[in-house]
DNA sequence: CTGCCAAATGCGAAAGATTATTATTAATAT
DNA sequence: ATATTAATAATAATCTTTCGCATTTGGCAG
């Protein structure tokens, strides 16, 4: 069944794209770098390369099929991207990413785009700061 | 009155921050990675390590003298900053920069971070597109 | 002004993240 | 089932950033 939005995008229909999906599937752990793939897929017992799943990973985000986000900390973190855009709350303290959308603020976007007179591609807005948990 | 700042942040005068300071206070490149500023700093004859222009800019950013961002690109870009904050609107195509502030997203932003119970360290709006001249 | 000491720099090496190379293997169309 | 083509594994290479340590320098006491 996953199978099919690999083929419908031209890529072949492979273990490790497959489990690649799989891992990035679970609700759990959304947002992970290629490294945490990778480490997920050992756990799981899948003997596939690191630089397949970078190579994997791009191919995705060129596919539109997951999308790269450039948080602070060096690497960049992958999420399956499910057609609905939204932006993210990182907290500094344990790394938990919550998920928003906001209609003014995406309209507010386009308005300043145009006043400058850019034909917006993407946008990426993070908000930094402690999530409740840790303010204790 | 330069060195004033570097001073009040507790750094010492050192030539190498001077020269630092003063390439990313020209108008014309802000928004340098360090391999931009330590080639700039060659072009000005200047022998200062590429080391040392890291070690710099993360003391700068600690002590609150400029900002870093994780633009698209795998390199950080630093910027100095004047105390207002501002997002960034960027061309995907020629590498362009144009600063805007909104009040009207800074304080959705307050809204959400609090509706979600985070307490905000920091935020950046990226705008990626294309922009007029790019159009042409 | 001189010299001391902590702090800063330079250089090279190392670490971390990502991409390229190439021989081998697997998926697809016929 | 087989040929064709693309994908993978493994390793090396590259790029960005940081570290360790010997040397130098800025700030300050005398």
């Amino acid at each position: 069944m996953k199978s099919h939005n690999l083929k419908k995008v031209g890529l072949k229909v492979t273990l490790p794209r497959l489990k690649i999906l799989e891992i990035l599937g679970k609700p759990a752990q959304r947002h992970m770098s290629a490294e945490d793939v990778y480490k997920a897929l050992l756990e799981a017992d899948e003997e596939i390369g690191l630089a397949t799943v970078y190579r994997v990973l791009t191919q995705f985000e060129t596919a539109g099929l997951v999308e790269r986000h450039n948080f602070e900390g060096g690497q960049a973190v992958f999420e399956l991207s499910e057609g609905d855009h939204h932006d993210h709350l990182l907290c500094v303290k344990c790394g938990r990413v919550d998920e928003f959308i906001d209609e003014t603020i995406e309209k507010r976007q386009q308005d300043i785009a145009e006043k400058f007179g850019y034909k917006i591609t993407d946008h990426c807005l993070y908000i930094y700061g402690v999530c409740s948990e840790c303010q204790k």
